[in-house]
DNA sequence: CGAACGGCCAAAC
DNA sequence: GTTTGGCCGTTCG
């Protein structure tokens, strides 16, 4: 996370026992958002933030999530194509790297994993419900213990952790 | 400019 | 089960 500069809002939050920091950039609406297990950046701190950040910790915490405002800033066409399709996924459902790739009619679902990888608003768009094709787990920038989790409370996963292939999603 | 690198995948042993 | 060759947007030199 080289970019520090513009932080307004953080919110701690805990899972597997760990102390782990949500940090929201953005002026008047959330353009960018991290999920955290080090420090704090030093900087400024912007009260009016916070209560997205609550938010975001209470849908991390307890599945609760409200309409926000939010925004893409700085994110490239080709990014905003895959998230775009991203977010047709719901809730308890998953799909796969390669899905999406077909869908908007290319042939590198390495691509996609890259531009998953740069997801600015992770939750959001919902990132962590793309799995690899034959029901691996994939990856995740916040690691992917988090990404398992996710998938779990949603249903999308057993409770071993495992993905659910009829929670597997291809109306793209 | 070029080269290398992925949160991958389908086909083939 | 494992290996292989291709994929393509981005990043870095």
């Amino acid at each position: 996370m080289a970019r520090e500069a513009g932080v307004h809002g953080w919110c701690p939050y805990t899972f597997d026992r760990t102390k782990h920091y949500l940090i929201v950039w953005g002026d008047e609406c959330v353009s960018r958002i991290a999920l955290r297990e080090d420090s704090l950046p030093q900087t400024g701190h912007d009260p009016s933030l916070d209560t997205y950040a609550f938010m975001l910790k209470e849908w991390l915490t307890t599945g609760e999530m409200h309409e926000v405002p939010f925004m893409l800033k700085d994110v490239s066409a080709f990014d905003r194509s895959v998230l775009a399709t991203l977010a047709k996924v719901p809730h308890g459902y998953v799909t796969s790297y390669g899905a999406i790739a077909r869908a908007l009619g290319i042939r590198s679902p390495r691509a996609v994993g890259q531009a998953l990888k740069r997801n600015p608003l992770p939750l959001i768009y919902p990132c962590h419900r793309v799995v690899s094709s034959d029901c691996g787990l994939g990856g995740f920038s916040a690691g992917t213990d988090l990404k398992t989790h996710l998938l779990v409370r949603e249903g999308a996963c057993a409770d071993d952790g495992t993905v659910r292939r009829d929670r597997m999603f291809h109306d793209l």
